[in-house]
Parts: structure tokens; C-alpha cells; sequence
DNA sequence: ATACAAATTAACTCGTTGGATAAATACTCC
DNA sequence: GGAGTATTTATCCAACGAGTTAATTTGTAT
């Protein structure tokens, strides 16, 4: 009967507030955009008083950068724990492919902002020291490996790194990004399982073509790949 | 002396009104997205009263489907005139990249409206039946051309034309949609000159290289196109 | 306990913005 | 040249939404 006045209005928790707070405008911002956000609607999912928002984080804006922020920050993590050193070229490629396929499956919040922000021609990315600080550590994982299979002769040729890199990134990212409209335009569903499964293998089977030139089983069935999904 | 009294506060015109509408609205909304695109800025660069929007096309969602409907059929109708029937197979898909690359380069509201729309889920593209109709030829094209090359043995694998068409569409989309973050986070402007030139070759060599199996010059210096640009 | 700072709530302000109303002007047809 | 309609302008307004102010509650150190 110590701590337990009883029934407490409400408890402290500055470091859960803002969390939930960040959590919530992740989804608000992913979901309708800066513009389109509304400041309400993030307090009320975070289950917080607005006024919290302003104290933990500061303004629209500032909530805004946080969340784009802290998105980048997760990706460069989770990038950084993909190890490509031990494989063999071919397979690190299609394990680098895998990974990025299935990190935006698993963070669609992430495709949404990056759209965002490039409606906004970057405006609010160019304020941040903190994201241009942060490399990713994919071009130079894909120079090594690149250059490895070069001189193993499984690749033909040299490939600039960040062409490749945005090659890859491109066609995962943009069957997902844009399946909305693709899908509508298309009359077919390209989130459903199978579709998703199919697209994968298309785009594994399409870079290691044209990487070894050696003809992939086919472009349906992609061979199949050793533990992918998370790192 | 007959038709001008003498200064005229304002002439009629509907069809150039409605026009400069959609233009300014295509503009407007394309910058700033749906939620963030202003009614009194589309009129006061359409050279407008407000209350024209509403008179000529309607409230601001019926501005902005009709701008979306404007982009599709646009691109629709320019797809249809690029002729691949005559080119060989690996001509055709050069043809069709660079058509589709310099598309995107000149038509940048057409990137930046599909990514409004797809952070909206195309929760306002659906509710149009005329984009639903409008099928792109591109998908039967390329499946007319990959046969093709398939039979003259000049492709090595028969490749699902959807897919095709989408990774495609992707290695352009992505590198152009996305340049805005890709450029700040690689430090280097990814729309300069010799940048989209690169970028254009990588792309070729690449699906080709695929196709066909046979290595390209190099990833770098793809094979120059023959009359490229407008169809 | 009590004072003090940190965290949170409640209520309010106030500019913005989509949309509406009514009046004015231009064209067309008789 | 005048009636009638199509087009355009000039104002207005109610709602919404970002951000603020002030009061209230909770944890903590003395």
C-alpha cells in the first residue's frame, strides 16, 4: 500500500511517450504524407495529450525529420548485419537482393516516406547532418563483391557499384512501392503471396543473368534460395 | 472596330480556361501532393479566379483525378505510337527503355502524381473508370518481341512480359523518382548530364545483357541507340 | 512531509483553406 | 439592340488544424 496512492490519473514515462509518439507518426506520415498528416491523429494513436508531441519531439516538422531519421537509422543497422564476405559472389548477390526485398516488405512505412520526401524534392532530408552522416554500407559490400567475382570469372563484368545498387533497390522497391496503381492498372493483385514470391525470383534470376551471363533455370523459377528472409 | 469595345475587363474562353486549370493543378499537386497542393495557388497560376476550378472541373479531388486521368492518357497515347514491330528484338527493348526513360525526364509530374498516389493506396485512382480502361500496349509489345527474339535464338529465355515491363519501368522510375534522397545520401547530383547518360546505358546493358546473354561492351559504355528520344 | 522540477492534461487561439453565394460582365441568338 | 445564358469576378464564412498557455498531477530530493 506504499507506492499505490490509488487510481492514478496517469503515470511518467518520457521514453515510452516518445516512442509511441514516433511509432505513431511513422505510421500517420507513411500513411497521408507530411501535408497530409494530422497532428491529432498521431497523439490520439499514441495514445498521448497533442501538447506531448511538441514537448518530446517539437513541431510537425521536427516529428517529421524524427520519423525519417529514425527509418534510415533502422536500415543502415540492419544493413550492416548482412554478411556477404563468406559467400560466393553469385550468392551474395542474390542474398543482398533477398534482404532488401523482404526489409521493405517488412517496412512498407519506409517505401511511403521515401516517396514522400521525394515529392518534396528532399526539403527536409537536406536539414539533416545526422542521415548524410550515415553511408550505407551496401556499395562497398557490392564493390568487393563484384571485383570477387571478376576475377573468379563467375561475373563477365566490372559493374559500377551504385548503379547496381540502385538497380536492385529499383526493382524491388518500385513493384511495391507503386503495387497500388500497378495493380489496379494491371487488373491483378501484386501483393498476393505467389506474385510476390514470383517477383523475387524475376529479379534475382534478371541480375545474376546479367552479371554471369550464364542463363539463370528460367525467369519463372528462379533457383532457390539458402535461408533468406531475415540476415 | 467592329468586336473591340475598348479594354475589355476579361474575354471568354472555356476550353484554354480549363486547360490552364489542369495544367496548373498538374503542377501544383505534383509539387506538393494532394493534401498539400493549395486551391487558391492552382488558380492564381492558371491565371484564374477560384471559383473557375469549381465552375470547370469540380472540388479539389475531382482536380485531382482529372489530372491523373490526364497523365494516363498522355502516356498511353505515346506509347501507342512507338512502332517496335520493324527493330530486332534487342533494337525493340533498347527502344522501348530509352522511350520509357525519356518519358520519366520529361514528364517529371507523371513520377511525382504516381507516388502521391500510391502513398493513398490509389484510394483515388480507383474510382476511375476511364484509367481502367486504358490498357498500355507496352505488355503485349514486349511479349510480341520476346517471342521474337526467343524463336531467332537472339534471347536465350522467354521472360514473363509483365515482369519485363515492370523492372523496366523500375530501373527507370526509381533512379528518377528517387534521385531527390539517392543524390543527398550519395553525395553526387544523379540528374547532371553525364549522370542520366550513364545511368540510361547501365540500364540498357543490362536488361540486354539478360535477354540475350551476351555481355555488352561494358556496363559503363553501353552500345550507342539509334535515333533515340521522341518516337 | 514538503518543496521543486518533470511530465501530462485541459482548454483556448488564430491563421489557413476549401468551398459557397451573389453580383457583374461578355457573348449569342433572335 | 435586347433578352437570356455562359463565363468570370468579388466577397464571405465555417471548419479545421497547428501550435500555445496555463493549470494539474506525479516523482524525487531534502
Amino acid at each position: 500500500m506504499k507506492k499505490a496512492k490509488r487510481t492514478l490519473k496517469w503515470q511518467r514515462d518520457p521514453e515510452g511517450m516518445r516512442i509511441r509518439i514516433l511509432e505513431a507518426a511513422k505510421k500517420e506520415f507513411a500513411a497521408h504524407g507530411l501535408a497530409g498528416g494530422r497532428v491529432d491523429r498521431i497523439a490520439a494513436e499514441a495514445g498521448a495529450n497533442k501538447r506531448m508531441l511538441y514537448y518530446h519531439v517539437g513541431n510537425k516538422e521536427d516529428l517529421y525529420l524524427a520519423v525519417l531519421e529514425a527509418a534510415y537509422e533502422k536500415i543502415r543497422v540492419e544493413e550492416r548485419s548482412l554478411d556477404l564476405e563468406h559467400l560466393a559472389p553469385s550468392e551474395a548477390i542474390a542474398r543482398l537482393i533477398d534482404f532488401t526485398w523482404n526489409y521493405f516488405i517488412r517496412n512498407p512505412e519506409f517505401l511511403a516516406l521515401l516517396n514522400t520526401e521525394n515529392v518534396a524534392k528532399a526539403r527536409n532530408l537536406k536539414r539533416s547532418t545526422k542521415v548524410k552522416s550515415m553511408h550505407s554500407p551496401f556499395v562497398e559490400m557490392i564493390g568487393t563483391v563484384v571485383d570477387r567475382g571478376v576475377e573468379s570469372g563467375e561475373f563477365r563484368v566490372a559493374m559500377d557499384p551504385v548503379q547496381l545498387y540502385i538497380s536492385i533497390a529499383g526493382l524491388c522497391f518500385f513493384y511495391l512501392s507503386n503495387s497500388a496503381t500497378l495493380s489496379f492498372v494491371f487488373g491483378r493483385d501484386l501483393l498476393k503471396k505467389e506474385a510476390k514470391t514470383e517477383r523475387l525470383e524475376h529479379v534475382i534470376a534478371l541480375v545474376l543473368a546479367a552479371l554471369t551471363g550464364r542463363s539463370p533455370v528460367t525467369f519463372m523459377q528462379a533457383p532457390e534460395l539458402p535461408a533468406p528472409h531475415l540476415v
